[in-house]
RNA sequence: CGGGGUGUAGCGCAGCCUGGUAGCGCAUCGGCUUUGGGAGCCGAGGGUCGGAGGUUCGAAUCCUCUCGCCCCGACCA
């Protein structure tokens, strides 16, 4: 046997100190000495010259979205392949702060930490039923032995298997678990860098409850507990009522970063606190003003107008004279929905109201087979087809609507006299300036957002499939009610910059920057300069503070530069012609802070602003 | 999934139409000068031109297939 096999044990050096082993593995972080003073912590100095912190010149060409362009810049990230990133050492830091804000909420909200397993059992999904349910987001797999596996997209299955096998009692309730884990989601497009990721970092919280009272208590707590994660994090965010989809009746929130470059449209009143998305946001219904005489219906030639706009315009009316005709299908066969033509579908509403799971909107050909006349001509009048008519409609009158008839419409159209009164419900989406549903006076508000967490109340839905029951007080079994929370760890990082930043680079709100203070030594090659940066960060560690020290041979420039990408709040600088009157030099940032101090006062300055 | 685009050095791109020694800028390495907002000069290294097959004396270039990536769309008729 050769030497390479040895006892492991010989091999491992003696005194493995963990500060000095890790210093020698890792020589760009020093961990400073025990604190000088009691309450002080540890800080961190991470060397810019020995760190992997690769800069980007110029915008990469494939990212669109700002956080994504930010991130790649300022070395944060890199990607992998489609959806799939590396963090690198500064991303990670500031991955890890957020992480650190979740994990301390979650545990002062009476939470336990556990980790369960990204690769997850298929059989287990085909208890819940989500095997077949799930489509392709769900990354599915065969191991060695031929067994179906899938990498977790979410961990219902897996905790609620879990509490089935270790909760008896309902003297162990209630009971909230959570896990900041890896999720895989096979997006079918994969876009905007980290927040729209297919891997990404999520922390799922699972509260178990032996009835609705006890649930709606562990939600209530988790809900403000998730107003303080998103206040501490720094964001500016708003919590809006958001659709329970398929799994329905129980409530449901979703937490938006407010952002322009948001993938949602959220909805909220100028006057009241009430904020939804747009899928389940209501406005008030407006009974139709002024009333027009009823003019004669009447056949018009539309040859070749096809949209709403297109017809509009041919006859010189706005299109909120127009009725839309949609045709849908059903499992219960197609329905044809009726809206005026400067209102969108919501899909969700409509589906709420024919009290239908699903909906779709049938390709044009299909959809012109089941009407009998091409989609642009398609009119109530006259059609066979059920018919649901939005709430606005209700009150047009003198409408124009498709003639079931290609290349004509009818004009004049009126309620009762010329076609049946339908049934009406809500199936649009609200437009912004509408009045309020909730409050007098109020108007509604549009915003883009990023949905960055959603809590959830799930109810028996997988403690019945699975069964997770315990012995209540009188020794009866109770299925358990169930409550998800999930916080997008990764996508807070993005939507974090998608909030903060300007023409240079990244603005970091202070709880969550890679670091609190850059350090930057001016010019490495003068030995006083660096002495001086020493000093100081040698004093900054002992206090406790997270200091990038910029010790690249670069141009001031290029220092300069990189700090307003990297967007740390606080730069200390020194060296150059403020050092040579023993001056250096603490800037903001966000700009509203630039002064020059005395070397010697530096730190308590430094200090005193970290402190506030 | 449908439509479009693109793939040439670490990054950004040209070359392709019209086949003939693979180029530019930035970055990297060395030298000199410079040094407070992405320096200048000189020199150097670095490329299976996404992959496979084909046409041709000869393919980054033409043809076929394939893979990756990006964008748009997947309610607004």
């Amino acid at each position: 046997m050769s030497a390479r096999w040895r006892p492991i044990s010989k091999r491992i050096p003696a005194s493995p100190c963990l500060r000095s082993s890790r210093k020698i593995l890792n020589p760009s972080i020093t961990i400073p000495p025990m604190p000088s003073y009691p309450g002080a912590t540890r800080g961190v100095v991470m060397h810019f010259s020995k760190t992997l912190i690769p800069t980007l010149k110029e915008d990469p060409v494939d990212a669109q979205v700002i956080s994504h362009r930010l991130m790649l810049r300022a070395g944060l990230i890199r990607p992998l392949g489609a959806g799939i990133y590396t963090w690198l050492p500064l991303g990670l830091r500031v991955l890890r702060k957020v992480e650190a804000i979740v994990r301390q909420e979650m545990d002062q909200a009476g939470a336990q930490e556990v980790l369960m397993p990204a690769v997850q059992p298929g059989e287990l999904w085909q208890e819940s039923g989500r095997w077949e349910q799930y489509g392709k987001e769900l990354l599915r797999f065969v191991d060695r032995h031929d067994r179906q596996c899938c990498f977790g997209p979410t961990h219902e299955e897996v905790i609620a298997d879990l509490v089935r096998r270790e909760i008896r009692s309902y003297r162990q309730l209630p009971a909230n678990f959570y896990q900041i884990q890896t999720k895989f989601r096979d997006e079918i497009r994969p876009r905007f860098g980290i927040m729209r990721g297919r891997e990404f970092l999520m922390k799922d919280a699972y509260s178990f409850d032996l009835d609705q009272a006890g649930l709606d208590v562990s939600y209530q707590t988790m809900f403000e507990t998730y107003q303080r994660i998103f206040n501490r994090c720094g964001l500016a965010f708003r919590a809006v009522e958001a659709d329970t989809g398929s799994i329905g009746g129980a409530s449901s929130h979703e937490f938006h970063v407010l952002a322009d470059s948001g993938e949602d449209v959220i909805v909220s009143c100028d006057q009241c606190g009430y904020a939804a998305n747009l899928e389940k946001a209501v406005a008030a219904h407006v009974e139709a003003g002024a009333v027009e005489s009823l003019e004669e219906m009447q056949r018009v030639a539309t040859p070749g107008q096809k949209s709403i706009e297109a017809v509009a315009q041919f006859l010189k009316i706005p299109t909120s004279r127009l009725v839309k005709s949609l045709l849908v299908e059903t499992a219960a066969g197609p329905v044809l929905l009726l809206l005026r033509g400067d209102h969108a579908l919501n899909l969700v509403k409509a589906a709420a109201a024919l009290a239908v799971s699903q909906l779709t909107i049938p390709e044009p050909e299909r959809a012109a087979q089941l009407a009998g006349v091409e989609m642009g001509s398609m009119g109530p009048v006259g059609s066979r087809l059920p018919i649901l008519a939005d709430q606005a409609v209700q009150g047009l009158r003198n409408f124009v609507c498709g003639a079931n008839e290609s290349g004509w419409h009818l004009q004049h159209v009126n309620w009762g006299r010329d076609l049946p009164l339908p049934a009406f419900a809500d199936l649009r989406n609200v437009v912004a300036g509408e009045p309020c549903a909730r409050c007098a006076g109020g108007r509604l508000v549009r915003h883009q957002g990023i949905e960055v967490g959603h809590v959830f109340k799930l109810g028996d839905k997988y403690s019945q499939a699975l069964g997770v029951r315990v012995l209540d007080r009188q020794g009866l079994e109770q299925t358990l009610v169930m409550g998800c929370y999930g916080i997008g760890v990764s996508r807070i990082v993005a939507a974090a910059i998608e909030q903060n930043y300007d023409q240079n680079g990244i603005i970091w709100p202070k709880a969550l920057a890679p670091f609190q203070l850059e350090l930057i030594v001016l010019n490495p090659r003068e030995a006083q300069e660096v002495a001086a940066a020493e000093g100081l960060y040698q004093a900054l560690l002992a206090d406790g503070v997270e200091v990038l020290l910029d010790d690249r041979d670069e141009r001031a420039g290029v220092k300069f530069k990189d700090a307003d990408l990297l967007g740390i709040p606080l730069r200390l600088l020194v060296g150059g012609r403020s050092f040579k009157e023993g001056m250096v030099e603490l800037q903001s940032r966000r700009g509203d802070l630039s002064e020059r101090l005395p070397l010697a006062t530096a730190l308590s300055s430094v200090m005193a602003l970290l402190g506030s």
